[in-house]
DNA sequence: AGGATTAACTCAACTCTATTGAGCTATCAA
DNA sequence: TTGATAGCTCAATAGAGTTGAGTTAATCCT
């Protein structure tokens, strides 16, 4: 979220009743398909209530019905499973240079996905450029616009006046002052603003590596380096939003200490490259150069993997994970490299012995990885209970 | 909590009103007096709503009335403030040689609070004295036992079988397997298990530097060093209960890496004096040696300063707190001299020109810290509303 | 086989809360 | 003094989940 203002508000009927159907929606989700009796016991209310709901949500579209399941004595439960086509998120990414859309169902499927250059980076530019890729994405998918549920929108973050400005990666002042209203009203749609790491967090929960987990850690490779943490399927957000930027955290590499993203970032290899005269613009240039063994591509993967190893030992004992994925705009092959070289802390809380998925696992990566995320936060959302404005 | 499970539970008639009840205690609390109508705007409920629930909140002594306050036109509202005798909490700390405890009431002011010496770390022996401390305590103070809303008790983590065991702090096994059940069984009331450094968090919210904020963290010295972050309200605790375990991140200290409790925490100062034949074993000792300008505890403290920055650096980028408090068992001139000697980063996302507190604070400090911030927690589950058990 | 048992689910009556709208009261301002 | 404003109460209403009896369809046991 763009401010991090939980309001506290009181429950009544209608409240409870939206707070329920969410409530039931993520048992869907989470289980794939599930009876109403099942419902009812994980969520605490009575078969009746979940019956109900249940016909709410097939009438709304949401689900659908998938037959009887015998599973031992009784009455084979109806099983009901998420109606992928029953609703819609738009995922939209700002950069200085291009504007990224996607659109996702309720199962997190990609259904169009497509970029588009920006001829200028001024709000009225970036607004058509933005409402024109849209219409282009719903038409090309067939998707009835009245099905979209929302905007999740990326743009590159720390929010607000802070004591980091990331040169050359900026948008404008327009960017600062509630955007979110701005684009809400735009699209006619309710919008959250997320950073790139966030956002792709949320899209490891959905569609990625961490479906079924609650609380974990996701390392994202953008323009620098970001973090975004999972607890109880909500994100960190911080008292403004600016949580995980990890960028600029001090790290050991080499017996002195820097900042983690002046050795392990996109900048942080294009730079290493360029000192070769090599230049390395996209996800592909580098999984090229990785299949060719270039050595000063070797020689920065090798001198990342300390300061990534500190990294990753102060996320798992800050924010206790689940888990820690990497991912981001880097080819799978750099990421499986890192992986394969970093060393896990021995003193950490992450060191269990009741562990039951690996300390460090590769999510989904790409440059897409955050749009995608945007749409997968009004996903998520559309899923997460609260009783709270 | 013991185990962060957030059951998501659904909502009915009873859980709203138990939801609401504490939606307005919590208005109440943070506005130390007010009317009703200035509730139901704040919590979007009616004026009626919030009629009914101060009325039986006023029945169960858990507010009182303060007369009526003129602001303005219109009928004066009636203000309603927090009584503090409505309510009471008991602290725990179980150490592995003795047992702090401390009653405090609805306002967060210490009733009661000693210690007893522990003949054995065994379950029974444990037991026993924390129940004979209690009934001391109640009885010491006139607080009626059936005015007690729960127990906090704070214990040496991290919990369950991590890679991190401090040696010598430990307690027994017993302490590894539902110990929550076990107390809660025994002292006859709900009871919640924390680390030290949540708990004393937690007491910064309730009485400390902390009230109003809603989103801060709090360095704790206790034997090692201790991190409690507070997110709108409520603690980040991890995927098994074991986030802030910043003892071991890996922090510069004149230029090689080492892990933040070497440098920076109690244990430290004490092997740093130890080494000159000095030994402070308690927090006047260390309170006189600084009086002195003991040379090897100015030195302890210059050291500190590096690594302590950095850990202050990586705590404000990765949690984007209000504010970072430092607190525990150490003498406030210490702690002061700490604070002045850190450096605040100047890539931070802590940099915000629209501050309004300080970046780095002093929280309370001393022994009772942690036992106190025990019963914080029963106090701050009171007043946080939430539909999941 | 065939009855007993188990479990999912529906129906209708009921209960709990919050909301609605009219009406009363006390303060300020003109 | 009068009108406007704002807090608050009362009684009726409405929305949601709960309760308990009854139905249906499997498995288990004799």
């Amino acid at each position: 979220m763009f401010v991090a203002s939980d309001i506290t508000v009181g429950a009544n009927a209608g409240r409870a009743r939206s707070h329920n159907r969410q409530v039931v929606l993520d048992r869907v989700r989470t289980a794939g398909r599930v009876g109403r009796a099942e419902i009812a016991r994980a969520s605490g209310l009575t078969t009746q209530a979940v019956s109900n709901i249940i016909a709410d949500l097939l009438e709304d579209g949401l689900i659908v019905e998938q037959g009887r399941h015998a599973a031992g004595r009784g009455l084979p439960a109806v099983q009901y499973a998420l109606n992928a086509s029953g609703g819609y998120a738009l995922g939209v990414e700002i950069r200085p240079d291009a504007v990224f859309a996607a659109v996702l169902n309720l199962c997190g499927e990609t259904v169009a996905a497509d970029r588009r250059d920006l001829a200028s980076p001024d709000r009225d530019s970036v607004t058509e450029t933005m409402l024109g890729l849209r219409d282009h994405l719903l038409k090309a998918s067939g998707t009835p616009p009245d099905r979209l549920l929302g905007a999740g929108v990326v743009m590159p973050g720390p929010f607000g006046a802070t004591g980091i400005r990331d040169s050359g990666s900026e948008l404008p002042s327009w960017a600062e002052s509630a955007p979110d209203h701005w684009f809400s009203e735009a699209l006619e749609l309710p919008v959250v603003i997320e950073n790139d790491a966030n956002a792709a967090a949320i899209a490891e929960r959905i569609v990625g590596v961490a479906q079924g987990l609650e609380t974990y850690a996701f390392i994202y490779f953008g323009s620098g380096i970001g973090l975004g943490v999972v607890q109880n399927g909500r994100l960190i957000t911080g008292a403004h939003g600016n949580a995980g930027e990890i960028g600029h955290i001090p790290v050991p590499a080499g017996g002195e200490s820097v900042p983690l993203e002046s050795r392990v970032s996109r900048l942080s290899v294009q730079r290493a490259l360029a000192g070769a005269g090599i230049t390395a613009a996209s996800v592909s240039d580098l999984d090229r150069l990785y299949a060719a063994r270039t050595p000063e591509l070797m020689a920065w993967l090798d001198a990342a993997a300390e300061p990534l190893s500190a990294a990753i030992a102060i996320v798992e004992n800050l924010f206790d994970p689940s888990t820690v994925i990497l991912g981001g705009a880097m080819p799978d092959t750099l990421l499986d490299h890192l992986i394969g070289s970093v060393t896990l802390a021995e003193t950490s809380v992450a060191r269990r012995d009741d562990r039951t998925t690996a300390r460090l696992l590769r999510g989904a990566s790409g440059r897409m990885t955050a749009t995608l995320g945007a749409a997968a936060i009004v996903i998520n959302h559309a899923f997460t209970p609260k009783i709270a404005a």
